[in-house]
DNA sequence: CATTATTTGTACGTATGTATA
DNA sequence: ATATACATACGTACAAATAAT
């Protein structure tokens, strides 16, 4: 019957994000990360519910986000797998980021790790007095990403004093700088953790980060903004939207 | 108060469906046909519920299909609205890796890892038949990216029997198939490579590779492809450039 | 082939928490 | 402060699909 792996969620973070999601968060760390391989088994329903004390419906919830993003499948009369590539995931199903911060206002933190101002290297032209700032972004009290970013001080003097865990780095800049943002380059790919990032976001050693840099600029290609991210795939993955344009 | 249009779902025979999905399809419809328009206010769940003599959690079951599909907000505290049409998403252009490939006269080569027809479920409606197509991609004859793609036959009938080794799956769509591209989702992540994958891209289990989820659609919000791509981020970081809308 | 046990699917109902007006 | 409305969670019961007896 498949017995074994029982969830055992005693240590499950993020204490403020409702039950079913810190279940079925535990549940897609397994699968990602293989504990639960393709085809695997779980324990029934009521099963689960039992182990764990809770609702039969609260686990079906759990399992429902699961399928939604196709980790799980089930099959009526039989039972709850673990899902293999033969479906393919299908984007808008996941739960982005927006939308999980508006729906329950802000569970969201972020920390300043510290700050100094360098001469940014430029790819044309002489180097750039910036503020450098490095961030940790905390959803539900667990780590998400970490920021770096650089910004010249003459797009926005004054801003090396100005607090950066309150406000969205670019609503402050629109807001309270008046700075344009125009339009952004942005390059991605994955890159195991290193000691300092694995500590930093709690994860092991070597695990798969999503690696972002992200060039921004205003009206006549003004460098406003130079980030590099590094985020845990298992808390959020980035998604856009892109238009064909008229050539 | 938005007091009026109760449900009335007397001729929701409906027969077989189950009684939540009866109810959403009934919704759906007063806002595809512009009954109830954007910003309307549905009547509180617990009155819905009172009225169709039906538990509240069924009606929250169909509202949660609705607002799924984008057709309702809900806001707690609030109430359940008609949603508008207004995305909000950053628009971009993305050149597929093929094209650019094909532009820049990269040494590139495709090769098939297999293909099938398959009954490809949809985020909502029937399954739609499909051509699945597996490539593995190499740059200067190293393993470079895992690709499945999924096409609706209905889309580009006889597909399956088509070449596509040579020719940028969208290239062959646009200039064979006719069919017009307009816009894509993408969601991207990091994942550590399973055996298979790290097989096929030559790389150690566990090495972290990008994963990206693509849809991509035409005129009408018709979709054209779903796909999936694993990408040795040693070998490739795929790029967009995004532009602030309007203003 | 029929029966039975198991497992998911649907639907009901209740209670309490949280956000908003 | 109060009332309203959605959000979460609990629990029960039965139906439907499947697999084993």
């Amino acid at each position: 019957m498949t017995d074994s792996s029982s969830l055992a969620l005693e240590h499950l973070p993020g204490g403020s994000a409702p039950l079913y999601e810190r279940i079925a968060d535990e549940v897609r760390r397994r699968v990602d990360a293989g504990i639960w391989s393709r085809g695997h088994r779980l324990r029934s329903e009521a099963e689960i519910a039992a182990d764990l004390q809770v609702a039969r419906g609260t686990i079906r919830r759990a399992i429902a986000l699961l399928v939604e993003s196709g980790h799980l499948v089930q099959r009526q009369g039989v039972g709850t797998f673990v899902a293999g590539r033969e479906g393919l995931r299908v984007p808008g199903r996941f739960e982005s980021l927006g939308q999980r911060m508006e729906r329950n206002g802000v569970d969201h933190e972020t920390v300043e790790l510290g700050r100094d101002v360098v001469d940014a290297p430029q790819p044309s032209g002489a180097p750039v007095r910036s503020l450098r700032v490095r961030r940790l972004r905390l959803l539900d009290g667990v780590p998400m990403s970490v920021l770096v970013n650089q910004i010249p001080l003459d797009i926005a003097p004054g801003i090396e004093q100005v607090d950066l865990v309150t406000m969205s780095l670019y609503t402050l800049l629109e807001k309270s700088f008046h700075v344009a943002i125009e339009h952004s380059e942005l390059t991605f790919g994955a890159i195991a953790a290193d000691a300092e990032l694995a500590a930093l976001l709690d994860v092991p050693v070597g695990a798969p980060l999503t690696h972002l840099v992200q060039s921004t600029y205003g009206p006549g290609d003004v460098r406003i903004d130079d980030a590099e991210t590094w985020i845990r795939p298992d808390r959020h993955q980035p998604t856009v939207s892109l238009w064909r344009t008229n050539s």
